[in-house]
DNA sequence: GCCCAGGTGAAGC
DNA sequence: GCTTCACATGGG
């Protein structure tokens, strides 16, 4: 017998799923006959953008409330107001020009173990692979969980307990690398209570970015995604080689500005959600560099 | 083969 | 403080 599932829409406007789950911040969604198949914590969803909202499904579980969707409207934010949100951007070109070509597009905030850990392993990787890489590693490390018939097995992200009993040699068999003893001392701080992930909520984003960048392997643009997309921090602005090329071009007309003037730049232009103006600019700017993968 | 990828850390000026 | 380089791995 099929595994039952229970569906809903939420009714939200201006929020453009395909742009939101393909924009380099979450990298375990699959599309599927027209719709969006991921893993929000211990659950496996199914999401689809229809007329005036969004259309959830996910296996009924046992001893959860069935219409309790917080975790779900959480990790989407599908109560943001994003008009409030894009008329804090500045009002210049390339901001309207990102906005016009990315409407919709909206901050996850997503669980920050899973989010520290995916980015640890983003360093220096097209986003393609950094999807392979954390979809291994949720295959050989994660839990198993309720899925309907047709899709394939899903797994939750493995826990940094999980992984903190990990070699490193088997850590490198899902093709990560160098990036293998970062995720590993990562892994084993957060389990062994020396980094706690929860209590960086209650933190200031300074504070928080000083305790992240205490782990190897986390620099200014990991610990910065780590505070936009996990904790919500929207004065973070990750700066990535597309987000400096966009910068760059649009804003310093070509002439290479110090890496110290470029974050001066990022962190006092954008206003109190530079955090999401960042994340327009990088979607646009990877959307512009290939036109034919759009439509 | 070459260059690049949602970088970081170490070393050299 | 700024620049350069190594670091695994895979794709174009």
């Amino acid at each position: 017998m099929p595994l039952a599932l229970r569906k809903t829409i939420f009714a939200v406007r201006e929020y453009d799923l395909a742009a939101t789950l393909t924009s380099g911040q979450a990298f375990r969604w699959t599309p599927r006959a027209g719709a969006w198949e991921g893993v929000i914590g211990s659950r496996w969803v199914r999401l689809r953008q229809v007329e005036g909202g969004i259309q959830a499904e996910t296996p009924l579980v046992d001893a959860a409330d069935p219409d309790d969707w917080r975790w779900l409207t959480r990790y989407l934010q599908t109560e943001v107001d994003l008009e409030h949100v894009l008329a804090s951007f500045p009002d210049d070109e390339p901001m309207r020009a990102a906005v016009a070509a990315c409407r919709g597009l909206r901050l996850l905030r997503q669980e920050p173990w899973e989010c520290l850990a995916s980015f640890i392993l983003s360093s220096t990787k097209q986003i393609v692979q950094i999807q392979q890489i954390v979809s291994a590693l949720c295959a050989r490390y994660g839990e198993p969980m309720a899925v309907p018939l047709g899709p394939a097995p899903a797994y939750a992200f493995p826990s940094a307990a999980r992984l903190a009993a990990c070699a490193e040699t088997e850590l490198r068999e899902c093709k990560m690398g160098f990036r293998a003893p970062h995720l590993l001392q990562a892994a084993r701080r957060v389990a062994d209570g020396e980094v706690d992930l929860k209590e960086l909520r209650e933190w200031s984003a300074d504070d928080a970015r000083r305790e992240l960048l205490r782990l190897r392997g986390v620099g200014p643009k990991i610990a910065d995604c780590v505070l936009l997309f996990a904790y919500g921090f929207q004065s973070a602005f990750p700066v990535d080689v597309w987000v400096r090329k966009a910068l760059v071009r649009l804003y310093f007309s070509k002439r290479r500005p110090t890496p110290r003037r470029l974050h001066e730049f990022a962190t006092t232009h954008f206003g109190p959600h530079a955090g999401y103006a960042q994340q327009y600019l990088f979607h646009y700017i990877r959307q512009a560099a290939r036109p034919w993968a759009s439509a």
